[in-house]
DNA sequence: CTTATACTAAACCATATGGTTAAGTATCAG
DNA sequence: CTGATACTTAACCATATGGTTTAGTATAAG
């Protein structure tokens, strides 16, 4: 029972661990229901290449694939990311004592650059919307609507 | 410029990936400066393995290590959580359209399990403290001090 | 000096990862 | 039916990862 949710972990933060699938993700990011081949297209890498990524990412649950007539889209899916902010979040906790820069750093909006860079695509800094928080103004007024966890 | 911290994130989500080595940053958690074979006790692998880990974890700037006569302390750092961090944090605003269940889940405290299982050590469920936010009330005033449980 | 302790280094192994090219299969267009 | 499009599978390759055992080196203790 905690094995899988480690399991997941284990996956979430390999998935993670490469920038042409943080771009993937990126790129999901602005416009969620991308084709495959879409999705593929500015990357310089074979399109079997992106497959392989879409496959760790769709394993590690962080995309859904369904497939209408010949194309695929592809969609972003969060659970993972809960469990993976979660453990950041642990030891946030502990480190906040050494550097509670940590804390104010992600309270900022202290993004020099973006998250992933596609590699060819170079049109940058355009997505820092900074506001870092995700847990801000917003408490958890809207009730999940969806797998409601507790 | 974009580059280094792309690959810093690379090495830290796959430094995380794996759960030896989140099980080693969460024994640092909780008594930070342990030895190497301190650290190294718990685990059900050979020491030699563990090295490879701790090197993994130091090239990702996760750890660092010093030596004092024959024995070397591990001591976490942070500098590179927060790129992880704000990359999580990120994506947490993009899926909040779809799910703004992640900021409650967050904000709330729903940590089933703890972050890591140490191989053999078992005794589970009992770390949940959780308060998971790292960036609640406080901007970047009050430096927390030690698990800010308020 | 000798020995135990604490760590490091080297050689090796199995499997995983990230990529390729080439050859499918399935659907839509003509 | 024919062919283009969209994706999938298969086979292969180089390198990385996570582990092992065995053999060091350096420092502390006896």
């Amino acid at each position: 029972m905690v094995k899988y949710q480690d399991e997941t972990l284990d996956r979430t933060f390999a998935a993670l661990s490469d920038p042409t699938r943080r771009a993937l993700l990126a790129r999901l990011g602005e416009a969620d229901g991308l084709s495959v081949s879409e999705l593929a297209a500015p990357f310089p890498v074979s399109l079997p290449a992106i497959m392989k990524h879409l496959d760790v990412l769709a394993d590690a649950g962080l995309i859904v694939r369904e497939k209408t007539g010949r194309t695929v889209s592809c969609r972003l899916t969060a659970q993972p990311m809960e469990q993976a902010m979660n453990w950041l979040n642990r030891y946030a906790q502990f480190w906040a004592d050494n550097l509670d820069r940590l804390a104010a750093f992600v309270e900022e909006e202290t993004w020099p650059t973006q998250p992933s860079t596609p590699p060819n695509d170079q049109r940058n800094a355009q997505a820092s919307r900074s506001r870092a928080g995700f847990a801000h103004g917003r408490k958890k007024s809207t009730p999940p609507g969806r797998k409601p966890s507790s």
